[in-house]
DNA sequence: GCAATTAGTTATGCGGCATAACAATTATGA
DNA sequence: TCATAATTGTTATGCCGCATAACTAATTGC
């Protein structure tokens, strides 16, 4: 009798098993997110840029011009939660909020000088930390991978 | 002169491009991952679990007689999250927390009959979920991105 | 046997996200 | 034309995932 007791009391766990989580592609996904995400919030410190106000600014550089509620449309998030955002964005002079003449009611976000500059560099910076992130890893396989991510991605959009 | 404003007034923003943004793998992976998420919360919602609950229920349910302290690294959380967490698998009766006669500060995470199956039915509907997600899918290709993300899970722990 | 460590807990705060409700403005259609 | 509907940005509010600090009880290490 190995086991005294009825109730088979189980044995003290040396290392925890992951195993069963394991088997879902979406668990990796989210350890391996959450490793990028923690490179990237380095990456951007110095700037003093989160992931979501870089994204905001990086689309603003890119698409200068652009409403407030498309914005929030492409950063896949609710109008009332970028309004910090693009608050914090134009306490800082990264942006300006610009009356639309043709629709008193819309705002069009542009970027202002500093906000370019900054943006350049910080896109410069987290583009050398995903480099040295995905540095030693078989040539093409991240581009496979995203390859993959996008496909995921269109599946979301059909349902 | 096709732009009479002299402060050149960006024109409007037809579609949103996420150009540069696309041009980084972490960008696809938060959002492929979005979807993924999506999915899994509503292959969970029947069993009323969430992401967090399910993965504290799964890993206890494979290492009966685990630590809190241990439940909280593999979940990679701090423990005072975790408190609540297994507080409510405790309130649906779903886990125990045995006392651990060696060490009467700890207590040992076991699963109850009701929680090992709700796990089983949970894991065979997210298995299901997700095979529906990846289904069309070059073959072997979600198995690369899984090599891949576990590498990048790697360099994580490496640091 | 006393100091340092550990397990679990409580309190608290922050950040990302959602919904509801609102004012101002614009679009729609009878 | 004019009333109704829809849209833009905003405020208020709350949930959830996560972190830190501080605490009690218990254990371990000189």
């Amino acid at each position: 009798m190995a086991r005294p007791d009825p109730k088979s009391v189980p044995p003290v766990v040396e290392s925890v098993s992951d195993e069963t989580l394991r088997s879902f592609a979406g668990y990796h996904m989210k350890r391996a997110f959450n490793v990028v995400q923690a490179d990237l919030l380095r990456a951007l410190k110095p700037f003093n840029l989160r992931m979501i106000t870089y994204s905001a600014l990086v689309l603003i550089v890119d698409n200068p011009g652009l409403r407030q509620s498309q914005l929030a449309a492409a950063m896949d998030i609710e109008r009332p939660n970028l309004v910090v955002i693009v608050d914090e964005l134009e306490r800082r002079d990264l942006i300006l909020r610009e009356k639309v003449p043709t629709d008193r009611r819309a705002y069009a976000l542009v970027p202002t000088l500093a906000g370019r500059q900054l943006c350049a560099q910080a896109v410069a910076a987290v583009r050398k930390h995903e480099e040295r992130l995905f540095a030693d890893m078989a040539p093409g396989a991240v581009e496979d991978m995203v390859a993959l991510l996008r496909r995921i991605q269109a599946r979301g959009s059909e349902e």
